[in-house]
DNA sequence: TATTGTTATACTCTATAACTATA
DNA sequence: TATAGTTATAGAGTATAACAATA
């Protein structure tokens, strides 16, 4: 009867849930802190900034968001003046959103900071480990997300 | 006034959130439905499996979860008869946790079902890939546990 | 009927704070 | 006084289900 023994220390899922959640313990209680935003508001507020105005669903699908986070956090960034909604004309059971100027002031702001924290995370990392990184947690995501189990 | 921009697609900690999110969604549902385990749960059990026994305080080191939730994984597992508690001769306000049989019985089975969904989702990394990415993960949650912000 | 979006509800994980019992 | 552990409470994030309006 040989015991199998595995070693947590170098299983990736707990290796990946620390490192994320450390990562993002940090940096939402940044945004949270100066800015009053939490985590799918600053994304919708990302994704919004990078082109035109999108329904909630076509959010949801850009920045890795459920339905009922976009409509959270949606309600939440109107109520503030950062985004307006108008009428789809497509399709009368959605709408359109858009950043106002309001939003993409505070967008403004928000960004260089980001990119910062960033930085400082990835003091140390040459651009060809940064891009390996990044590839590797989308392989990662891709297999994860596949439905075989 | 140029218009900084960020790709949230490019952006590490998103991508990072991303896949540690797709990665123990999928794998925590597993331990749930299967063993009716939760995440801090299954990493008692891993830890006290790779050694003898201890103190909540340094379970709670060596599985990166906070006292809080050790206290109750801990309870979960005394009730389930997987772990025991006796007390600690060195202090009495702290005790020793070590596996039961039927703890060890349990965790014999779980174990290779992890190790076999890692694989899955390591599919199709190389063994360099696999230990770089995870000295990757080391070096960003060593960069975010620094309090310089 | 199917789909978009909202609301209600619940669960996991985490964090803060107050408490106890020992040191 | 300080520390180990527990309990209470709250918040963020995510998930399922039921619902309203439109396609």
């Amino acid at each position: 009867m040989s015991m199998m023994t595995l070693r947590l220390d170098a299983f990736l899922p707990y290796r990946l849930s620390v490192a994320s959640n450390a990562v993002s313990t940090r940096i939402s209680a940044s945004y949270r802190r100066r800015f009053g935003l939490k985590v799918p508001e600053w994304r919708l507020l990302a994704i919004l900034a990078e082109g035109s105005e999108m329904t909630p669903q076509a959010l949801g699908n850009a920045a890795r968001i459920d339905k009922i986070s976009v409509s959270r956090a949606a309600a939440a960034l109107i109520e503030r003046g950062l985004i307006v909604a108008r009428a789809n004309p497509g399709d009368g059971r959605s709408h359109l959103l858009a950043l106002t100027t309001d939003g993409r002031g505070l967008y403004a702001e928000i960004a260089p900071i980001a990119l910062a924290m960033e930085a400082e995370l990835l003091g140390n990392f040459s651009q060809e480990e940064r891009d390996q990184f990044n590839a590797l947690l989308r392989r990662i995501e891709a297999a994860a997300g596949t439905d075989s189990a």
